[in-house]
DNA sequence: CGTGTATTTGACTTTGTTCAACACGCGTGG
DNA sequence: CCACGCGTGTTGAACAAAGTCAAATACACG
């Protein structure tokens, strides 16, 4: 969310509108352009052969979408709502990097924020329960969504189907349903329709999402292994002999 | 892998041996330094409260590992063997980057990479089986592995444990242990000793990583969808109208 | 108000996990 | 030199979480 470098983003950007399930970005197609969202959520994926597909990111406002500095994308963006955004050509946004130092640096922050919620995610795809991953998918989800002001009191409105949900956490729709109906049953949370979610009690739902309830099982990871800091700097005070 | 910068880089750094199992970077710790790997190992993870972990790269000679910009690390980092590194200080990192501006777009582009290798990892985690991760994994671990030099004609070393790769994975160790047998069954791979790889027939091990085999039943995600650059161009070429 | 899609629910199957032995390599000390 | 112990890797059998298939219901939209 850049700041003062928006007039001239501004300037160098054209403004488009862009239908729901318009194709931003296809993988593995010359990379084009960049797009800052506006208005709406994009969601950002890769398909397999056979159609399985992963759901990276769903990117609201704020958020800057761009093939990297390959050739071509790794990856897919299709719009999930109208959109509104901002398109920039490949060599605009060089040349504006060119002139403004600064928003290379920015690019760099939100690089890593980027690969900060990628890793979180890693996490949640590679070692949580589907209870927990739904638990930290609406609580991830609802916290800017509450942030930027939500449809009434505590409403929050869902934007993506239970298929995009599903395929977001690694699971299938009807898991999402019965998990999300669970969690009606146990009142943590309630739908006065499908695609408008309440939260009823947050805490639970961080209990949940983090494993502390329902975790009396010791996994065999690295659990043992307490490598406090004293390791840390043990390790690194080794004197150099390179 | 930077070139003309290395020698800058080099007078900015001290060089380190670290012994295997030390700690680089401890998750929530201060972020402190980054470091620049040259020989050896190192493992990119993350643990829950009750010890499950995730481990998100195995970053070999030529990584660079560094917190964000964030004041706590997203991470841990732990030497997998004994290493060689370079170590920065942030604060001289940062000098760096101020005086020589090409190495932020390095940064820049480095991040991208990283970023590119977790989504692609995330794809792993959240829609493989068991059989396509070892397949991705091992290919993926071979391919820069042979390209370095390997120990012999084709024996690959995996300086990872069971557990390691399981962590990697989001899997168990037994399955890993399973999944790797049935290759040998299958005369894909064999293993000298527990961490000497040879791969016998990488297009069999290819097919398997990307479910091009086995696939015969259709996945309900995003297959019916062809969204083909007709719709694209369709969708952008939209009027501006904000 | 009817039609088509999205969501929900139920019954059953599968994949991968858990629990429990067992094998193997290796270093230590008798 | 060999018995022992320990850590890592391997294997088998029972189990469970999530997936599949199928059907009913709810919702949105013309």
């Amino acid at each position: 969310v850049p700041d003062a470098e928006l007039a001239d983003l501004a300037a160098a950007s054209s403004v488009l509108q862009i239908p729901a399930g318009a194709i931003l970005i296809e993988e593995d197609e010359p990379a084009a352009d960049y797009f800052f969202v506006t208005h709406g959520t994009v969601t950002i994926f890769k398909l397999m052969p056979d159609g399985r597909r992963q759901i990276f990111e769903f990117a609201g406002p704020g958020s800057l979408i761009g093939p990297g500095a390959s050739d071509t994308s790794a990856f897919s963006a299709e719009a999930l709502e109208p959109l509104r955004v901002c398109r920039f050509t490949r060599s605009r946004l060089s040349a504006l990097l060119n002139r403004i130092p600064a928003m290379e640096r920015r690019l760099l922050e939100l690089a890593n924020n980027t690969l900060a919620a990628a890793r979180e995610h890693m996490l949640l795809l590679g070692r949580k329960t589907a209870r927990e991953r739904l638990a930290s998918f609406l609580l991830a989800w609802s916290r800017p969504a509450l942030a930027r002001g939500a449809l009434s009191e505590r409403t929050i409105r869902l934007p993506m189907s239970r298929l995009d949900i599903a395929d977001y956490l690694g699971l299938t729709i009807e898991t999402v349903c019965r998990v999300l109906r669970q969690f009606c049953a146990e009142n943590i949370i309630s739908f006065p329709t499908p695609s408008e979610l309440v939260i009823r009690a947050s805490a639970a739902l961080e209990r949940v999402a983090d494993g502390t309830v329902l975790a009396a099982r010791q996994p065999r990871s690295a659990a043992a292994k307490v490598p406090t800091a004293a390791t840390h700097y043990a390790a690194v005070a080794q004197a150099c002999a390179g």
